[in-house]
DNA sequence: TTGAAAAGAGACAGGTCTGTCTACATACTT
DNA sequence: AAGTATGTAGACAGACCTGTCTCTTTTCAA
């Protein structure tokens, strides 16, 4: 369904779409580049071109597109990441390939780190909780992985990678992907070669 | 000069400070505590207790006390890291006791993340450049400590470990300090084991 | 075709934001 | 003793914020 980095950054121009779909994806695409109290509804509502009643009829409060613009977020998301691994013949091969894939996303156009961080930085512990789980989602994808590939500590290998990801996202969103490659690469090769050597 | 962690939280009640103390430290508290945005010029004079007049005396803009702070927040940090791992023997000894140096900042009371990380993921790229300038400081310090150590790509291994260091706070801050420390001291070891057995 | 739901256009309220301004008090320095 | 820097107190402007409201038009299904 989504596939594609294009997907993660949102659609270009918005054809004929209802009232509700041009308002997320504007909501989408601003609190992405922006921020969430960097952006206000009356900006959403003049760039997605829909009236104010229109809006607060779909979404009662500010809050609630938040928490839409993360939800749709979390399913693009892992979509992405599911669609830019399945080549992987194995569970070895999906991990091994994660770096490669994360590297895509940080040199995505537009790329500016982690809605989910961003997101909880922002806003602390009023975070939606969507902010937390979209990570647990990931970390248990992770670990089924390990899981499956059998590894001895599957939860303590995906514990390591999970913080070698969030380490390296952040990086990228502020150094660039050039300083998040070559550290996350090494550093994710020598946790999986140390929980292969473990199980085998 | 700034060695504790209540330094790093800021001071408690302020007696008989100038009016640019007061702001100052009032801005650090909320600045971290809440965020930029979230945090109001008219707030920060209420509670520091200061006349508007005399806050736009020394700051001429909102963005002038977010520097300050920012500037603040990075002497008191490298501060605490200096003074928390001066009893190391040796750069291997300092380097060693960094993830245990983290983990009592992770659970110092009002831990919020890194208020670079955060002020970043808040301003995009308006951020102030202290937000990217205390990363280059403190990877320059880790680089300092693994040269010392006679690794032989000291480069290298200080980005690992600073890639390492940013997964870990993020974890910290989205699911405690719990969830960061056994992660953080796995693979940490595992990179300085990588780096001393090269050199050896 | 009639009625209900959805959408558009925009005024409005009440609050908050940053920043400027005036008026006056205190303290230090020359 | 005069002048300067610093401080307090608070009104004010103009912009922006979220959210409510009214009125009209369109769409679509029964």
């Amino acid at each position: 369904m989504f596939t594609s980095l294009d997907d993660l950054a949102g659609p270009g121009p918005l054809p004929e779409q209802d009232a509700r779909t041009r308002v997320l994806e504007c909501a989408y695409r601003l609190f992405y580049r922006h921020g969430l109290r960097a952006t206000g509804i009356d900006r959403i509502i003049a760039e997605s071109g829909v009236a104010k009643a229109s809006f607060y009829r779909h979404f009662p409060t500010k809050q609630a597109l938040v928490e839409a613009y993360l939800d749709l977020r979390h399913a693009r998301w892992m979509g992405w990441l599911e669609s830019r691994l399945a080549a992987a013949p194995d569970a070895r091969a999906w991990l091994a390939a994660l770096p490669d894939a994360l590297d895509d996303w940080f040199r995505a156009p537009g790329f500016r780190g982690c809605a989910f961080i961003n997101g909880h930085a922002e806003a602390g512990t009023d975070a939606p909780p969507m902010t937390v789980t979209h990570k647990r989602e990931l970390a248990a994808r992770i670990e089924a992985a390990c899981r499956e590939a059998g590894f001895v500590r599957p939860d303590e290998v995906a514990a390591d990678l999970l913080l070698l990801i969030e380490g390296a996202i952040v990086r990228a969103q502020m150094e660039g992907a050039d300083a998040a490659r070559a550290p996350l690469a090494r550093v994710f090769a020598r946790v999986l070669a140390g929980a292969e050597r473990a199980c085998v």
